[in-house]
DNA sequence: TGTATTGACTAAATCGGTTTAGGTTTCTAT
DNA sequence: ATAGAAACCTAAACCGATTTAGTCAATACA
């Protein structure tokens, strides 16, 4: 390992300041009127010399690391994944890598991996998360620490934050099973319940059947752990089954929830739509050649991370950002498959 | 935004030296006989006035950021979001971070990616590369720098590796259908053609064949690039539908390629397996409740990460790597469902 | 009594850039 | 001839930790 060239081998050999070789270095030099011609004598030593700046103690004196911080709970979940590369796109093009931290849900966990980003000083900070605590998002505003909430927000938080119509999409969801008559209907949801898309869902799912006096009983209110999906869906479908007492209908609040549902009702060679209707909120590629091919809220993963790459760009900018910019709901939309018509 | 409270602030403010600080917060205190009231003193400060090291300033001086890097094609195939979320588990537990980057195939955009990476001076990096230049790779280890090529190897490279036995996958493929007495199959893989892995599936799928004296016509031979798999499985697929000549069974190189197939196949009323038999490289899980439910060569995913990163850990604290770990191959499993059965 | 040894601690150098606060020349205008 | 302005460049401080190479006083030993 060759000791590396550093900014002062190339002053003293090209025989000027470290100060102008940086100018050089930085772009600034024609702004501070260097000579062209030392310009090029610079330029060509860092090319002979290979030099490559050392950014740990260029960032160490700056207080820039060109480095974002993205936490989600899960990032091997497709969602996640795709806010992930969509968000690793931007920030590519814009000279910012990204780190991720998956939260399991946890939020001593979340915490934990924010305090982490912020002593290694990333720049910024795009989190969809697992808690519900204004307070705390309220903290690192007054702190000046740039950071979006994505995907995931709640009431009295200050933080900049783009978030998908989460209630309205499950709403659509409650209103398209209703149109067909359908009122026995059930709900899978994850746990912990402090989840604030979870929570909206469930809201406005509800919120819809109430407009047509239907409600959801417990015994079909069912909330699978985090962390056991798969198992809790089969252990209340099949708990379900035997019962005698099936819903018309079921709405899977996550993808994770739609494929495990999907999953064991086959098993339980439950037919959908015939026995068992299914819609789920997040629209997975598979969906469209399932057996049978599912119904879904889609959400728009895209405009979702452009616009919270771009908040947190003029944030860590220094831009202000208009009050109406600072809380955004996309809208989403339904696709209708075989899994949610009955008719 | 408060100024940050430094070592020397505690320094000054207990009425000691910063070496002395330094070394209460490594834990290094009892071993220099630092006498522990002195550092009781010293930590209760540190409370007080709530100090956090700056990981950037450390950094600076001691080379290490903990930090690794993830460089694989696409962030949101679901292989390597699974990758990128084990690695993650293991680097949490040992006190990494990591940074993730998509090449998209993109060879200089991958080169680029590990310069970027090693001007931020990651501790080491893992990398699912694109190309196929053992010398590139040759250079990373003549310079010392820690890192451990995942999923994709190649020949002549000195880096240490570890993929998944993808020419025996293929093979496994390849005999399941022989067995079955299929003889006319086609193969879909994706371009560009520098991709170790997909070369390997070829060649094992097609070895398998020529024991038999079988061989895939090139009219069944499909390339599909990488940017635009759909559109181009789609027109292939049809191209093969429209000519009237069909073959039994098709081999897909990875989940992409799979789910186009299946997509298609379907849009194009071709039944599955009694049309066409099919099965893929990698599981997923929705393969097993899609129409037809889908055979395919699964990854230990897990495994691979763990082996992955101990590796990199491995290098990064200088230990050696006895010369049989320095490569390996993990076997892969054949899962076979409805798709590629035709009896 | 003089020399080691031990225990407790520290001053100063260092990492490699960026930033601040200038300093020379040379040219131009009076 | 000379003040003032341009044009071009630089020395030194600085960011906040770690590391090196000690110091100093008290005790132990011969």
């Amino acid at each position: 390992m060759a000791k590396k060239v550093s900014l002062a081998d190339i002053a003293k050999s090209v025989g000027v300041s470290k100060t102008l070789v940086s100018m050089v270095v930085n772009g600034k030099a024609d702004a501070h009127g260097i000579n062209v011609e030392t310009q090029k004598k610079v330029r060509d030593k860092i090319q002979e010399l290979n030099y490559e700046p050392n950014a740990l103690a260029r960032g160490f004196r700056t207080g820039k690391t060109h480095t974002l911080g993205l936490i989600v709970s899960d990032i091997s979940n497709q969602f996640y994944s795709r806010i992930a590369r969509n968000l690793e796109d931007y920030a590519w093009a814009r000279g910012y890598s990204v780190v991720i931290c998956s939260t399991d849900e946890n939020i001593d966990k979340e915490k934990e991996q924010i305090r982490l980003l912020r002593e290694r000083k990333v720049d910024g900070l795009i989190i969809s998360s697992s808690q519900m605590e204004a307070s705390y998002f309220n903290e690192l505003v007054s702190e000046g620490v740039p950071h979006v909430l994505i995907d995931r927000t709640f009431d009295g938080m200050q933080s900049v934050n783009v978030s998908v119509d989460n209630f309205g999409g499950a709403r659509m969801a409650a209103r398209h099973l209703l149109t067909q008559g359908i009122k026995k209907i059930g709900i899978i949801a994850i746990s912990p319940d402090h989840i604030s898309t979870i929570n909206e869902r469930i809201r406005g799912f509800e919120s819809a059947l109430s407009e047509s006096n239907v409600s959801i009983p417990p015994e079909w209110f069912i909330r699978a752990p985090f962390d056991s999906i798969d198992e809790s869906v089969k252990d209340a479908l099949q708990r379900i089954y035997q019962s005698g007492n099936m819903p018309e209908a079921i709405f899977t609040l996550n993808n994770n929830l739609t494929a495990a549902a999907l999953k064991y009702l086959r098993k339980l060679s439950v037919k959908s739509p015939e026995d068992i209707a299914l819609i789920g909120f997040d629209d997975v590629i598979y969906y469209s050649f399932t057996q049978p091919s599912v119904s879904a809220i889609e959400q728009p993963v895209d405009r979702l991370s452009e616009k919270a790459f771009n908040l947190l760009l003029s944030q860590i900018n220094k831009e202000d950002i208009p009050a109406h910019e600072r809380s955004s709901y996309l809208p989403v939309d339904i696709v209708i498959r075989e899994s949610s018509v009955r008719t």
